[in-house]
DNA sequence: TTAATTTCTTGCGTAAAACGCTATATTGGT
DNA sequence: ACCAATATAGCGTTTTACGCAAGAAATTAA
């Protein structure tokens, strides 16, 4: 059964004549003819009654008419709902954490919102150092991440912007802090080798903060490792240690008049955030424009 | 956009995968793909985003899915409205061999196909000798086969034909038809306890056979014990030995010129070929549908 | 790291389905 | 009696859908 022989159906039902119907459908009598035979054969009863000269509808032709008349409506209806080819709707799942969501990506969602109006964004939050995983995964479409240092081969990484990556330390009067004011040397630089680190538990920054700890020779003394910059930057604020954080991060956190970033000679290189997520999503018509929104939004120097 | 469309689309999007789901359909993957790509078409929009080892519905595949439900609830409800409620459906699973397949069965399939179009049989096809093994085992509802000596108790048989069981020489000259004519006596009868035979390997023909041999105090020298009278007969033929094969096998293989039928006195019986099933599986409305229409295709006069 | 496996797409040739043309039969109007 | 209108069915052609096979890509296994 399909649509086209529900429609020369209805012409059929409606003229009472397949010479008519054949006109008005462009199509030939026999052809209006063997198809209305066809779904008689189909339905395994006749829905017209007819002789050489006049057509009539039998009662389980009346039946299928109001039938053929709902089930056209209804294709109609869905090709009405999906059919605004030039305006993409659909959703865009997204991951990041909660501070990427106001910092990151404020300005990309409201550019791409005023131009995607239909477009239906599902946010999930938690630490960004799991969005990777989330993108391979296929539980998210984007996610906002650090670049990591090996790219994973189906993975597209577009760099939105540079965050330094700030050691901080305790601003109020605290054991840690004493610790760290005693620590420095002359020439300024911190013998960090017994000075309490609360270091992050996975993600690209731990691998950024165990790679500068190998090149420094410093064995650091680790108190805690944390998942999330965000609850670095608190736990730091509370004396418990010292710490490493994205500078956007530390300023976002409303925290800033209790941490204090320490410039640290041979630091850490920047972070690069951006939007990951893998290339055969990139061939979605709708993530393709949300990627290229986030481009044109940060305008992608980095 | 047709009911079927449809039917393979919610299928897709229920498996995810189109090669199980052709495998559900009965369908080759690239038709499955190719059906799919067509409702993408005619909609303007994809349903699935793909990669060469998963599939995903879009928004619209969601949307579309929704609409396919129910517009094949609407279809299945006006059948039931216009009276085919108490038509059969589902699958019926058939056992025979090749040559049964048209010989036997292809008047019956006619038959009730014209009165069931909403079944759908599951052909397989091998050694008739396995038929009733495979009934036994419940991995198919009906076979074809011959009639065995002892009946197991929860099986039932129903007769359809006879069809003589033929000693076949091959028709070539060759030093298998030079020993069946030396070995011919004065009285016609053959002397064959010294020509190769190719005997059936099991089934109801192998113990025919072997019933056979005794009662006429034969020691055949057997050259080969084969699978299936098809490939008796295509060994005959090639010289390798004689054989016995039901006639319609015989005459179905395309092999008649090849191949000399020969008459025995006190040859074998006919073989008795008919359907059998588990009694049990036949209290299954469709299946004592199926059954009748054997019945009645073949007038049960056996 | 390489090979094997799985999955989906697409070209190609074939089969099936649908079509238009034409002939036919029937009925009603003139 | 003749003509026109109507629907059906045979026939040949066109269109559509199919399975097979090859290919590409991703994942898994060795």
């Amino acid at each position: 059964m399909d649509i086209r022989a529900l429609s020369v159906f209805l012409s059929v039902s409606d003229t009472l004549n397949f010479s008519r119907s054949g006109e008005l459908l462009h199509m030939s009598v026999s052809a209006v003819s063997r198809t209305v035979r066809r779904i008689e054969e189909e339905l395994g009863q006749p829905l017209l009654e007819r002789d050489n000269r006049s057509v009539r509808l039998t009662s389980a032709g009346r039946e299928f008419r109001e039938y053929a008349r709902h089930s056209l409506a209804e294709w109609q209806q869905l090709r009405r709902k999906l059919g605004n080819e030039d305006e993409l709707a659909g959703e865009v799942s997204l991951y990041c954490s909660v501070t990427a969501t106001y910092s990151v990506l404020a300005p990309i969602l409201e550019a791409f919102r005023a131009t995607h109006p239909a477009v239906e964004i599902n946010m999930h939050t938690g630490d960004q150092a799991d969005g990777i995983g989330r993108i391979l995964e296929g539980r998210d479409d984007v996610a906002v991440s650090g670049r990591p240092s090996q790219m994973p081969r189906r993975m597209e990484f577009l760099p939105l912007l540079e965050s330094p990556l700030q050691f901080c330390v305790p601003a109020a009067d605290c054991a840690v802090r004493d610790m760290v004011e005693a620590a420095e040397t002359s020439s300024g630089d911190i013998d960090w080798s017994g000075i309490p680190f609360i270091v992050p538990e996975r993600g690209i920054t731990k691998e950024m903060l165990d790679t500068w700890f190998r090149e420094q020779g410093i064995r650091p003394r680790i108190y805690a490792q944390v998942a999330g910059h965000e609850a670095i930057v608190a736990m730091v604020s509370l004396g418990l240690g010292v710490g490493i954080a994205p500078q956007l991060v530390i300023e976002a956190s409303g925290m800033t008049s209790r941490v204090r970033q320490v410039a640290v000679r041979d630091g850490l290189p920047p972070l690069v955030v951006g939007l990951c997520s893998l290339g055969l999503r990139l061939a979605s018509p709708l993530l393709k424009s949300f990627w290229d929104v986030a481009g044109q939004t940060y305008g992608s120097s980095v």
